[in-house]
DNA sequence: CCAAAAGTGTTCACGGTACACCCATGC
DNA sequence: GCATGGGTGTACCGTGAACACTTTTGG
């Protein structure tokens, strides 16, 4: 297929990139991927590429996720899109991106068939990035550190089940402060959305916690009586 | 200029489009352009239009409002990108929308040089519109009402003074319930952002308002501080 | 017995909410 | 004097925030 494609006037490039969010020891981590292609190649970028005509953004944002990192099934939605002149040295290029949960424990599988390398960095020690690519990380991390308030998008970084200390360590990292604990499992179990399980931990040198897990369905039926979570 | 541009891959188009809400008589309105040229042409849109290589995608929002609509200095922000694939039966066109709030008593200026004609409606009343125009506006008046809640952007439909039961009633406008005036006076005033001016009402067969203004100066002094706006 | 994390209640202050009457003015 | 909208205060309740000790377990 060399077809080339002819138009009146100028067209920007569209692609999209994705912002992929994981939770792992405590810390929240970004996927990215090692470019093995100019410009900047070697470097350290977000997945991402080019959008096709007869694909939606968010279809491009999922397959270009697919392709490049293996990731599929998870939580993702539009951030912003990124247009500045000289955002990419080639040649006029506008970017929608998307940023993604991924529950880490449960997507151990990295690199896809197109990229070099994918891996999995701490958002608090990123390796230098290509184009624009730190200033979209910084603006996906301001909106889920502003989500996370008013949506229990934070279960999406979770395992299936979890020990309530992870939903707490999970919003310290994320908000960036202490949280106290008893107001915050007071809140947290008072809105009704997660429930404990009868498993508990096993093997630990200290008091076994119970797991719990986020009950979406009952949320879904809260949001539609009116309910809004927030923390 | 008739030189073509040529690319290896079909590239959609890329346009920007406009939401520009104003407030009067106790309504909100939303301004619309009449097409002049097919697809639906003579039929209403949002103005917007193609973006141009050299150019930010702020930069064409701006651009295409003062061509189409003679609008001009506004409060301007990015909304969302729509790219369904049938959104324009002509080919793929993939459309950032921006929002924007005008003064519109500082605006009654109408119809740019490139609109066959530019009208403001009521959110209430739109007409049939072009393309996916009628699900972009009610994505942006939903962000309205979400952002007027914690950032003080409803003064930017109100002109500079203004009473304080103008306020109250666009709050009510927007957020479409009643809102109690005792409260309300109390925790907008108690913000410090609003000054009471000397002037008042005249020829009223009442008792006289006093005007306010939104004190930006001192909100941005605020912010600093580490004040959130809030109702 | 020690270290480590889980689990648990109470008090206080502040802010949100509900609520109704008088004031000034023009006609 | 009447219609119209402007302007004002209080009481109650619920929620957010501060705060420390006991429990369980493995080593």
């Amino acid at each position: 297929m060399n077809k080339t494609h002819t138009y009146s006037y100028a067209r920007p490039a569209l692609t999209v990139d994705c912002v992929v969010f994981g939770y792992e020891e405590e810390a929240l981590k970004v996927l990215l991927i090692q470019r093995n292609i100019e410009p900047f190649k070697g470097g350290w970028a977000l997945p991402g590429g080019f959008v096709r005509v007869e694909e939606t953004l968010e279809e491009a944002a999922i397959r270009e996720l697919k392709e490049e990192t293996a990731v599929e099934n998870i939580y993702l939605e539009q951030l912003y899109s990124f247009g500045a002149l000289q955002r990419d040295p080639r040649e006029r290029v506008v970017t929608v991106a998307y940023y993604a949960l991924v529950k880490l424990s449960e997507h151990k599988a990295q690199g896809g068939t197109d990229a070099a390398d994918a891996r999995w960095f701490p958002l608090e020690a990123l390796p230098k990035l290509a184009f624009d690519h730190k200033q979209i990380i910084e603006v996906a991390f301001k909106r889920l550190q502003a989500k996370v308030r008013y949506e229990p998008v934070g279960f999406e970084l979770l395992p299936k089940r979890f020990l309530f200390s992870a939903i707490e360590h999970l919003y310290e990292t994320i908000l960036q402060r202490k949280i106290d604990r008893r107001n915050f499992r007071k809140k947290m179990l008072s809105m009704g959305i997660i429930k404990q399980l009868e498993e508990q931990e096993e093997n630990v040198a200290h008091r076994k916690g119970h797991y719990y897990s986020f009950d979406k369905k009952e949320y879904e039926k809260m949001i539609k009586k009116g309910f809004s979570f927030e923390i």
